[in-house]
DNA sequence: TAGATTGTTAATCGATTAACAATC
DNA sequence: TAGATTGTTAATCGATTAACAATC
């Protein structure tokens, strides 16, 4: 038996851990940032459950898979709870961000400040429009498109937010994909395809709408 | 037996459908549309599949919760199998909507040709600041807030974007409420609480990026 | 007809819930 | 101590996959 005790590894396999449980996991981050703001320093997975319409158990059940964060009779220390979720993200350290796509979203997200509150800082925006290139937006030099391998390169990037038309978002995700970087957020109504070895999030605003519709015509909760 | 065969309901219970179900079905009828523009006219579920990263097996058992869209031997209709689609989402009507805070995102929500195109027109959007309020953007009149019950009951609008500062979230959901949406997609990066009778679906930038970073740490697929 | 492909059933797999001893 | 709350196990529930007769 290589670990301490029998029970949880030393090394929980983070990569067999549902999806569905990383996805709370960010839910729960960000509500404890809430909390700590709000003057909480402890919680109970009861009370962190009930915030986000979860059951106790399962907020206990999804922190398990990663460690034993809680203190019986305690709950949760927040800040301590926060540490821990960001290792596990890996959003403890900064992310460079390459955006590509300045268009009316793109300028949004180069402006959203949530990105840089979770530890994601864009470092260089691409466009192919020679008008855009050279100038800056919300702080970020927009390079041309061409530039995008060395700018990557350069800077270390390891993820772009891929903001262009549908027709040419699967070009760019594979100059992205050439220049290096190791995962991709879609923002294209478009589905893209890349290697195994990169990961890919595809958000696409239509269809969240779309999701709503249906739950409103069938009366149903979505969460 | 009140129903035809035994088989398929003839009023199948689409509040009972599984979530993720109805999360696919978006990404079906945005891959038959692109199918249909690139002169497709019809898939089997095997290519459908494939497309998505889904088992035909999958794709089959998904669309047979709503009925028999399928022909045997040939393959699935794409322009039949689009007007089921919206037929069950509910997007075969235009859905009035409206944006609350126009900021950065809003603005760009306001330009964002994709709602459109799925059945959605934003016709109204509403801030606190005095320097916006009477202006148009992108089309679409910007009101004060204080008139959006008055707005949304005119024009009969069922849901609605949230697109503010997290701490003004919740009482701009509250109001929307109040003036009679039924639905409500939150930008904001915060938890918000509405009643059961209303749906929500959340949308939080940084986390779509926070998950990202999750797997590329972990080597593992989003998708 | 032969080949392709559906809709559906049964088997498998995975995720959530309930319960409770252990802990503070 | 008594009360609160965890981490974990076993039981339940739900979703996906595999297989195949029915159909075109």
């Amino acid at each position: 038996m290589s670990d301490a005790k029998k029970n949880k590894p030393a090394t929980p396999d983070l990569a067999s851990v549902p999806k569905a449980v990383v996805s709370r996991l960010s839910l729960y981050l960000r509500e404890l940032q809430h909390l700590v703001f709000d003057g909480h320093e402890t919680i109970s997975s009861h009370r962190l459950g009930k915030l986000l319409g979860f059951s106790d158990a399962q907020v206990r059940k999804d922190l398990a898979y990663f460690g034993q964060f809680g203190h019986p009779g305690i709950g949760y220390r927040c800040p301590e709870l926060i540490a821990a979720i960001r290792g596990i993200l890996g959003t403890d350290a900064v992310w460079p961000v390459a955006l590509v796509g300045v268009g009316n979203l793109g300028r949004a997200l180069l402006g959203y400040k949530g990105f840089g509150a979770q530890g994601f800082q864009v470092q260089a925006a691409f466009d192919s429009d020679a008008r855009k290139t050279g100038s800056t937006v919300e702080g970020v030099t927009v390079y041309h498109f061409d530039d995008l391998a060395k700018v990557v390169r350069q800077r270390g990037i390891r993820v772009g937010i891929v903001s262009v038309p549908a027709d040419s978002a699967q070009t760019v995700a594979d100059r992205l994909v050439e220049a290096g970087v190791e995962g991709i957020v879609n923002f294209a109504p478009v589905t893209i395809s890349l290697p195994e070895s990169v990961s890919l999030v595809g958000v696409d605003l239509a269809i969240e709408l779309e999701q709503l519709a249906f739950s409103v015509v069938n009366r149903r909760q979505t969460r």
